[in-house]
DNA sequence: TTGTATGCGTTATCAT
DNA sequence: ATGATAACGCATACAA
């Protein structure tokens, strides 16, 4: 089942088919209305594969993230698929997990698969230290065009859209230093772009009210509940004071709300804590947790945005920054 | 850049070239030493449409799911995936939300696509109520295998992997009638084929123990935490005593929690409560929750390969079914 | 407005 | 073992 038969059974060329199929003029009413039927008749669809081979696409873009069940990630996909499919554009779904060698290797993969374009979703995919290497990033955006989401390059045919981490942990700590805290714990679990910005947020607050960031105070924990509870038990332990927590996941701020249950500590009396990400988790707390929201909804429309105004070849800038907004709950006095 | 040019570089024709490139017999070692080096050299990489043309086929299954940011569900997609790419298949991700037309719609793109299989994932597809029409997938499934992801259709070419959920339920039910309840609630956010299970599995253990079951005491409450903490209270309010909650979804039993801390009642001394699908959220908790384990991870393997299986011509069988596991933690007492 | 002819880049068949 | 050529099904430039 073809193009051919249709012609035949509506009785014209297979011109005035692939006319009537692409919605293009110069189609007498009557022709089409035969092709139409014809179509139906036969209950044709026409083939893709031969479509993509003429116009060399597919319209299908490249989705790639280190992990798709993280939650942070998971709704960034969802939001992306569904903004991707109203413009036309089919997902492929890539999870690379967090090894270099197989982000490398699907990343070419789905160059050799022609996609269109590909996004990167996720911290995962640049970091700041010299030993980064995202050299297969900048080659694969000589074929095309690449958007990080959360994640910057400065490169042609790279685009970033970002949240303003920096901004949002900087804020958040100012609140807690100007409601009289000194000594603020930081607990992170990522090194990546983002992650260090928000670090480097929590520093910079620090030494804009003349205080030095110190590094019993700021802890790497990587990404699980009890690694933040047993931190926080193991500076009580060594006698380091503490009177807020602000976390870079609201995972690890789970850990500190443990923390403050396992020292019968009154949550935020005695102890404000601050989570990242307003995810479900800020909801199941007791208290309920204050969080930054880092807007992947916005950030997720904004990338496919970006990415369909350059396919078609409109200007973009470059990158694209949004701004965290706080969400209240009962973790803190303000 | 295609095959001619590998031909004309390694001077030999466009079939031996091919043969090559798939690994195919009858290449004299030397005819394919000059290919391998002729395609290094021109970094040459196959036309993927130009075979998906040739072939009808592009090694591609399409992933249906109702929402991809539900916890459960990106967990199935992230192990369907991975499992999919180590069979050599990429994956078209389609969120379809719970609107019937939306499926029919995406499901019928899929086929248009040109997939060689779907995967539907989770249990939005199919419902147990009389005005349940599911027509749009046994007629899908004329053109390419379908596999559901916790949900049954009876059907030629249709699959199912299942949890045995009844199983579960009924379990976890009649160890708290042995343990002395009488008066437990259940709690559920789904009608759906697997929804369903549960609720029964519910109702058969009060059954097998001599009790009728009360709608009175099951409820019925949309995915969130709220609605279950407040139909906990209405009961209390209405003068309806428990001492235990079953519930559908760890959300549902989250908001359970949340009900004993307005109570101030001991958990699980005062009030026992399980939940199901063993999600972060019930390590997030105070006490931490006990979970039924719903094997995602097991049932997503066992999808893709039935999949790959059919795929292959190989012999199927048409349901498999995976237990269910107990997580115990904190919020019951056996 | 309509139709013819060609190209897209493979794989596969069949002859050599 | 190798090569010439057809077939896959569409879009489109160009001719009519």
């Amino acid at each position: 089942m073809n193009i051919y038969d249709v012609s035949k059974k509506a009785g014209v060329s297979i011109a005035t088919v692939s006319r009537v199929l692409n919605g293009k003029p110069n189609v007498s009413a009557k022709a089409k209305d035969k092709v139409l039927q014809a179509i139906k008749d036969l209950d044709y669809t026409p083939n893709i594969f031969a479509r993509g081979l003429g116009l060399n696409t597919m319209k299908t873009i490249g989705i790639m993230c280190s992990d798709s069940s993280d939650t942070y990630l998971a709704n960034a996909i969802y939001y992306i698929e569904q903004e991707l499919r109203k413009n036309g554009y089919d997902s492929i779904l890539c999870c690379t997990g967090r090894d270099i060698d197989t982000k490398r290797k699907y990343l070419d993969l789905l160059i050799s698969k022609r996609v269109d374009g590909i996004i990167l979703v996720g911290s995962q995919f640049v970091f700041n230290d010299p030993s980064d290497d995202y050299g297969y990033i900048t080659e694969a955006a000589k074929e095309l065009p690449i958007v990080l989401v959360n994640g910057a390059i400065e490169n042609d045919n790279i685009y970033s859209v970002l949240c303003d981490d920096h901004k949002a942990v900087y804020d958040i700590t100012s609140t807690l230093l100007e409601n009289g805290h000194k000594k603020i714990v930081y607990l992170y679990n990522s090194t990546s772009f983002s992650g260090m910005k928000k670090l480097n947020g929590f520093q910079d607050a620090l030494q804009a009210y003349g205080i030095t960031p110190q590094p019993e105070y700021m802890h790497f924990c990587s990404k699980d509940i009890t690694c933040a509870l047993q931190t926080l038990q193991d500076m009580d332990a060594v006698g380091l004071p503490f009177d807020a927590v602000v976390a870079s996941d609201d995972l690890l701020a789970v850990g500190a709300i443990k923390y403050a249950h396992s020292k019968q500590l009154l949550v935020p009396e005695q102890l404000e804590i601050v989570g990242y990400n307003n995810s479900v988790l800020s909801k199941c707390t007791e208290p309920e947790l204050t969080s930054i929201d880092s807007q992947v909804e916005q950030l997720s429309l904004a990338a496919v945005d970006t990415l369909m105004k350059v396919l078609c070849g409109d200007y973009v800038t470059h990158t694209s920054t949004i701004s965290a907004t706080i969400i209240k709950r009962n973790t803190t006095k303000f």
